[in-house]
DNA sequence: AGGTGAATTTTGATCGATCCAAATCATGAG
DNA sequence: CTCATGATTTGGATCGATCAAAATTCACCT
């Protein structure tokens, strides 16, 4: 009889307050209150309306709601065109992570694609916000000098961004502890025995990778172990990383690399040069890739929490949304060290 | 003077048709034709027109129009939990094309998250659908016995699968051709030599993984090369890759593996029995996924395109939404086949 | 001059929920 | 029994756009 799994579908038809308060015999402005603000309503009245909220499986019409209280309940994400060969493993956990505690937030959220770095990428943002299609945005893959975050704080629209080296003493942000990460990295092969740890990472300027080189620094001066002519720079993965390494090669026996990326290229340039890495030189990466576990030696690294970093994106967000004038709240995430083959094996002297 | 980038923003308040109009000295009606259907009006009236709205810079109320309309131009996209240690190399990318041409139709993609498989998981599309939050849906990683496609069919609900398991008569769908992309692989290694060709590949009964076997079958009998024993089938990536690739080992000298994490498996597996990819057997991936290019040696691999899959799935929801009566519209794309090192060296008899 | 139909513009209602303020009801004190 | 007081409930306006239909203007013909 049924023809859906909702009950009382006698008359089909959009299921709206007014059916709902017909129903219940109430007014609109009543069932309204039992879902808004229950606690105004006389407890008889409130069971009975819930019934017929019940029987009806009654659902709000989003964009009459919107249209009234000036609030879409939507956060808008950008998604970048990620430039072909640079991996981006972020993404996929993360959004997972930011969307599912959006949806228990009660909100959800929107996608658009944006054109990182585009002289008219703050127009893509003002006319979602000039259309009311989002509440604020969660900025991704922010980078030193991004504009993004000044200019959405200058407007006062409520934002987070996952990255701290554009909104540092703009607005909030969640980020993971790359020094933190590369230092434990150090911490470890250290323990297994090696000395002479070298860094291979980007060229300075950028954030994160400083964040990564300066976490290796760290951890090599607490140790009181030599930092001289060991951090190398690459932009290529591949061919830069081979003759980095080349250079380092019979300096060092162990690598910690600002990347999986890297790290891969790092194999690379060992192999080539009749080395094993693993036996002949540690490496260590970072972000935890899928392909991580599955290379050979299986490669160690430093996972990013980007399940607690989704949330409290959205936990942030939701607080500003709020209350746009509290003070700015600041999270910073450790990664864990997933230690492998490739870091495990006792050093060479 | 002006504050925004916007001009004429003498006293703030949101801009509105009516706030347009009475600049244009004509109706509100008439501005809203002159977006919709500025055909109705007289050249003159509309310059007018046009011009305070530029001066304005007006965007329309999403939820307002969406109101009337009733049409949220918003597409839902369910985000699963990635599974850890299974990779998706696919939903970047995808997202990237899916949004960007969205957009380009006026459309956006709304997140939800969505638990694959789970019970109530219909619950989740069913409560977007009622709320009127979109219009459509765009569905991935569908699975033979999926519900999902059957259902929003039965409801009359807009959809596109990526991926033909599910949907194959039940609506529109976009797939990768898997079986074109391992007969070419099949064929790339004849051509360079090769005559015992394994494939490696997940047990039957996965609609993608089937086709995939089936391309590789195909392509086998087509150049008389024997299959039997030939095909090893495994769940786990490292573990039974290894024991599946110990039993061919000896037998081929070339593996088409069903994914690049399987390929990797394969490596491994290669490496632990003494023989050396690429050079004693060759290996060829699926998915290009971002570590193939950086391995060494480099792995080949099907490269699926997933920014005409993203495209030609906002087209055919796009005509879909527009005439929902009009003929299942079905694209079937051909991966491209990029070869590395894994398998360009001749092979040894 | 009057009329006709097409072209152009305007009026008024409407989508569905929530805001605000007013109306009704219940309770107990005086 | 009346009135004040607070607890519940309701009426009407409103958010900003679009729909449907009516009103106005215009060109052209007889």
């Amino acid at each position: 009889m049924a023809r859906t799994t909702s009950a009382g579908g006698r008359k089909s038809g959009p299921v709206t307050l007014a059916l709902v308060a017909q129903r219940a015999g109430v007014s609109t402005q009543t069932v309204s209150n039992a879902l808004n603000s229950p606690e105004l309503l006389a407890p008889a009245t409130l069971k009975r309306v819930r019934q017929a909220l019940d029987e009806l499986d009654y659902r709000p019409h989003q964009a009459a709601r919107s249209l009234r209280t000036r609030s879409s309940r939507l956060i808008g994400y950008g998604v970048q065109p990620t430039p072909p060969g640079l991996s981006t493993p972020v993404s996929d956990h993360f959004l997972h992570a930011l969307s599912d505690s959006a949806d228990q937030a009660g909100y959800r959220i929107l996608l658009f694609a944006s054109l990182l770095g585009a002289d008219d990428e703050a127009e893509r943002y003002d006319e979602l916000l000039r259309e009311h299609s989002v509440d604020g945005f969660v900025l991704n893959n922010t980078y030193r000098g991004d504009k993004r975050p000044a200019w959405l704080h200058k407007k006062g629209v409520p934002f987070v961004a996952f990255g701290r080296w554009s909104a540092k003493d703009t607005g909030d942000w969640v980020d993971v502890d790359g020094a933190h990460g590369t230092a434990a990295a150090v911490d470890q092969l250290v323990a297994a025995g090696h000395r002479k740890i070298a860094f291979l990472g980007w060229p300075r300027g950028s954030g994160v990778g400083d964040d990564r080189a300066g976490g290796w620094r760290e951890a090599m001066r607490r140790h009181d172990l030599p930092v001289r002519d060991l951090r190398v720079s690459s932009v290529d993965e591949v061919d830069a990383a081979r003759t980095a390494v080349a250079r380092v090669v019979g300096r060092a026996t162990a690598v910690v690399a600002a990347s999986d990326t890297l790290a891969l290229g790092c194999y690379r340039a060992l192999r080539d040069a009749g080395l094993s890495p693993g036996r002949d030189v540690a490496v260590v990466g970072f972000d935890d890739s899928p392909a991580a576990r599955l290379l050979s030696p299986s490669l160690s690294s430093l996972r990013q929490p980007l399940d607690e970093v989704g949330r409290a994106c959205t936990r942030i967000l939701m607080a500003r949304i709020k209350d746009p004038d509290a003070a700015p709240e600041r999270v910073l995430l450790a990664p864990e060290l997933i230690v492998r083959e490739s870091s495990s094996a006792e050093s060479h002297p």
